[in-house]
DNA sequence: TTGTATGCGTTATCAC
DNA sequence: GTGATAACGCATACAA
């Protein structure tokens, strides 16, 4: 591997030339500028990472991470442990990233105390604070697993492309005909919801024209059984579910128990695609989101511009043999 | 961050003192070892990793990778693909990779001109010589894709499991009951072949009593025809197909089209899968196998043992909405 | 048994 | 406009 100190060598200048080239920060004669570039090409050079790494070691780059409990969604259990364990491997590279998954900490109302290059957040409400801040600040800022104005780069799925592929499960389920309730839990319409149902629309409506999925159920606390329709369905699409046990609710219902697709997979939804109760789940990969969320932010803190904008994860399908 | 000179500072002795306290090269009086290691413990110490690098970078690692050109089967495309992108990036670390696609290279007569801190291969009758001579110069031999004896490590997919998972989907489009042929290319039985076949039969067995699969047909340029049974099944099960426009063959022998389960998703395949001909597929993540093959031999080359036994690559769904 | 010096490749500062 | 040099953290050879 070519190295500043070879092309120096070979330009006949010193390394504080050919540095100077590299980064564009000019008080280099033209021609040798010319030269050095040209052996830059020729020999194919690639700033050495190791030594690049242990510059930004002494930055000292610290990151904020605000999360929420396990408790509050299993959604959390993943994507916390995702971060934490990037968090681990960072620190080998001389970075630290803090915590935060409660919505007392007196972080919330003083964001000054924060010392941080950047931070990452599940856009809620009770965070606005700290993003405005960060925004004042000019630090980036990174919105995890929804969007969020203002924020310097997204991480997440497609949630419209995960309806899509659900829908495309479950016409592979369904034989391709018949209808889908669609069934989810609570009322609210957070975006991770109707774009699902918006992609999965989309799908029965552009390739299954013998499907269709006109009806939602809403539940708490398993009340969904009385929105149940008489006819048995073809297919059960359950979005968004904190509490996956209403499968249970829906497979007694008929007699023939009824495919069940939905999206995720956390332990309890696991164990229910192992009893084959859900039939096949659409996952967004939320520990790669927290993960990629923290290497953003250093891509960010440390000048890459190009880690702006939306990263997405990719959506995998799972089914009893790959749980 | 916590690194070898604050340690020191703190114990009272030289970096050169931790140092060897932190490689067990002794030498060290035992009171002060043991208070090094009790600040190691309490600070939480862990090695810069891009220091680390730098130290690599100056053994100029150097590895060979032997696989074969795309033309003889669409599964190297990828594999290559995704070993040279490691080695770009392993490029940056100061790592040198060289790639050997072709049986008439003159290195496989004479290993001798090999210079190379280890190799990976694709175990073929032709590389034999190459991993017996990286055998007795105690290089680490990395086999992907099959398993190879005498090798250090494997990266690989687990092809029983693919061919559970395999069976899972079948099961899915064909509504858990009926008959499935399994259509393969060539007649030569090789390991991902049979163990696949295996795999799918478990699971047929152990999950879906009302399902079988006893019929094989090979095929050789659609002759496949021929063999195909009377009645129409309720799937095929494509396994390593080197050619996937058998699948027009398939689709158009019953009047009703079957649906068809394969492995792996070369160019070909996705254009069938967007054509609605392949239901589904089960891939094995070539491109990660390559990457992983070469992160496996620095791993083994910088002395991380840890590394030498099996890498299993995930076995993924992909359906047309998840090309 | 212990400490010191050197170098890895890059960046950045400073003197000329 | 240019070059010399220190520093990042670690490993190691060598001196004491």
């Amino acid at each position: 591997m070519a190295t500043i100190k070879e092309i120096a060598a070979r330009a006949g200048v010193s390394i504080g030339t050919v540095d100077r080239v590299l980064h564009d920060r000019g008080h280099v004669a033209p021609e040798k500028r010319e030269e050095i570039l040209r052996l830059v090409k020729e020999l194919n050079y690639r700033p050495n990472a190791s030594a690049q790494g242990l510059i930004i070691a002494r930055k000292k780059l610290r990151f904020a991470f605000f999360s929420l409990d396990p408790e509050a969604h299993p959604f959390f259990r993943e994507l916390n442990a995702g971060a934490k364990k990037e968090a681990e491997r960072l620190r080998q590279y001389g970075v630290e990233v803090e915590f935060y998954e409660d919505f007392e900490d007196r972080v919330l109302e003083d964001p000054d105390s924060l010392k941080v290059d950047g931070v990452a957040m599940v856009p809620l409400p009770q965070f606005d604070g700290i993003r405005d801040w960060a925004i004042r600040n000019a630090l980036p800022v990174v919105a995890v697993s929804t969007r969020m104005d203002g924020c310097t780069a997204f991480v997440g799925c497609d949630y419209r492309q995960a309806g899509r592929i659900a829908a495309g499960l479950t016409a592979m389920v369904a034989g391709g005909k018949g209808d889908v309730v669609i069934v989810s839990e609570g009322t609210e319409e957070i975006t991770s919801f109707y774009e699902r149902v918006d992609g999965f629309r989309a799908e029965l409506a552009d390739r299954y024209p013998r499907m269709k999925a006109d009806q939602t159920c809403f539940f708490i606390d398993h009340t969904v059984k009385l929105d149940l329709p008489k006819k048995r369905p073809a297919a059960f699409y359950l979005v968004n579910p904190g509490d996956y046990s209403i499968c249970r609710t829906l497979q007694e219902h008929y007699q023939n128990p009824v495919p069940i697709i939905t999206n995720d997979r956390p332990e309890e939804c696991r164990r229910l695609m192992e009893e084959g109760i859900i039939a096949a789940t659409v996952c967004q990969q939320p520990e790669q989101q927290g993960s990629l969320a923290l290497t953003s932010l250093v891509d960010l803190a440390t000048g890459r511009r190009e880690a702006a904008g939306d990263h997405y994860t990719e959506l995998s399908i799972h089914i009893r043999q790959n749980i």
